[in-house]
RNA sequence: GGGGAGGUUCCCGAGUGGCUAAAGGGAACAGACUGUAAAUCUGUCGCUGUAAUGGCUUCGGAGGUUCGAAUCCUCCCCUCCCCA
């Protein structure tokens, strides 16, 4: 094991806030002392499983703390999902059956594992110890915490003060995911900066079942493509690493400059001297933001894809935007002429094949100047298409390709 | 349990009998500009083949009044506020 300076060096690094360092101090001397692991818990959400770049500024942390030697315990809320996280809209969610748990699980398996060491992290659901509880446990744990108290949270008494719906189920969330880490023992929980007030009241439920309380660590949330939100599947803002290489790769392509440091600073491996030097360049212009984003979507692709890929979406990329071209692979369709009325009219054949949702978005597109063929610009919206291959451009990223037959 | 306010197109939100496929804003999409962006400007933004003063579908749900309803009436469902 490192010593404690080094190891606090790298724990630090990226995090937002760290309640209490002085107790994580004290930790890591116990444990290198007695040369046992600090127990690390995370809480992952079982609906979800479709892992993104926001959860890798998580998954990245509990990578270190692993190489660190401690123990990276990935709870994923079985229990807690079916109530689900009161932080964010609620919607009512019907309970998972096993079943799907069981695949969920095995998903996010599939997709944590390219950044986690499967050998060393031991994956538990709460469903373990919390459908185990009695009502007398359950009531126990109610009466571990105040109404007051909880009304202390953002969420709550925003909600409460606009007069709209909290259940008493929501309330028992904070102290469920708290009563995780009373049943783990956990040494430090790793989180989210929006999951603060639940992190905290693991502190506190710990103190109260006469435990030593947690450490937090609590991670910046990353902005989604949008630039204003958190990244969330739900908003649509996500980039996925279980996506297509060009996908993940146009996405970062598209973010905005600034927040491309946003995601350098927390996604990015590079050391945090190269990463001043970087800014520094881009300050002065003697580096172009171009060029920085791009060896950001390839630094990102890379990991997750390899370097093949990485460079194949780069050259694609180029391809695309930079020479106006067209990409290699597109989705190919043959039509035959004499099949059906209309098969022909250009609109009929965009909406037909995805391109566009109807017609009607198809003609407008058209008289807007958004659709070319073969790199000419389509001007009339009954436009059809006699005998031969066409290349069809939509907007901006959309592609077609279509062979008219007798 | 009593009293009051509401549910409108992807979201927020105007609209209280025909001029309303429904103001305005946001999101989204397209064009210009660029660096692929951002910002800005312009345009589009229910569906439907002759870009139609056409047809159809939409304003919580189901009926009704009317030549005509998002707008009026009845019942139902849902949300919120105040009091108990």
């Amino acid at each position: 094991m490192l010593s404690i300076k080094k190891q606090l060096e790298i724990i630090k690094r990226g995090a937002l806030e760290i309640i209490r360092e002085d107790e994580l101090i004290r930790k890591l001397e116990i444990s290198l002392q007695a040369g046992r692991p600090l127990r690390i818990k995370a809480g992952f959400d079982p609906t979800a499983p479709d892992i993104h770049l926001g959860h890798t500024v998580l998954l990245n942390k509990m990578r270190q703390l692993q190489d660190l030697g401690h123990e990276i315990i990935f709870l994923i809320g079985d229990f807690t999902g079916i109530i689900g996280d009161p932080t964010g809209r609620v919607e009512a969610r019907r309970p998972l059956t096993q079943d799907e748990i069981e695949k969920n699980a095995e998903t996010y398996r599939k997709q944590v594992f390219k950044v986690l060491d499967p050998e060393k992290t031991k994956v538990r659901f709460n469903s373990e110890w919390l459908s185990k509880m009695s009502v007398n446990d359950f009531l126990e744990l109610g009466s571990k915490q105040t109404v007051a108290r909880m009304l202390e949270r953002d969420d709550f008494s925003k909600r409460f003060k606009d007069g709209i719906d909290i259940t008493i189920l929501e309330f028992y969330y904070p102290l469920f995911q708290a009563y995780d880490s009373v049943a783990l023992k956990a040494d430090i929980e790793l989180g989210g900066s929006d999951q603060k007030f639940n992190l905290l009241m693991g502190r506190i439920i710990q103190r109260r079942y006469g435990q030593e309380e947690q450490v937090l660590i609590l991670m910046p949330l990353l902005e989604g493509t949008d630039g204003m939100n958190k990244m969330s599947k739900s908003l649509g803002n996500y980039i996925g690493i279980d996506e297509p290489p060009k996908e993940i790769f146009g996405k970062i392509m598209s973010i905005s400059d600034e927040l491309m440091l946003k995601y350098y600073d927390l996604l990015s491996h590079m050391s945090l001297d190269e990463l001043n030097e970087l800014k520094e360049g881009l300050r002065n212009g003697n580096i172009h933001p171009k060029k920085v984003k791009e060896d950001l979507a390839c630094e990102i692709v890379e990991r997750y894809r390899g370097k093949d890929e990485s460079m194949k979406a780069k050259e694609e990329f180029e391809h695309i935007f930079k020479k106006k071209g067209i990409p290699e692979e597109i989705q190919k369709v043959t039509i035959k002429v004499t099949d059906k009325a209309n098969i022909n009219w250009l609109p009929q054949i965009m909406k037909d094949n995805g391109l566009t949702k109807s017609t009607s978005e198809a003609k407008r597109l058209i008289i807007q100047g958004g659709v070319k063929i073969n790199d000419n610009t389509v001007t009339d919206p009954n436009a059809k298409l006699e005998q031969g291959e066409y290349i069809i451009k939509a907007g901006k990223r959309r592609f077609l390709k279509v062979v008219i037959k007798d």
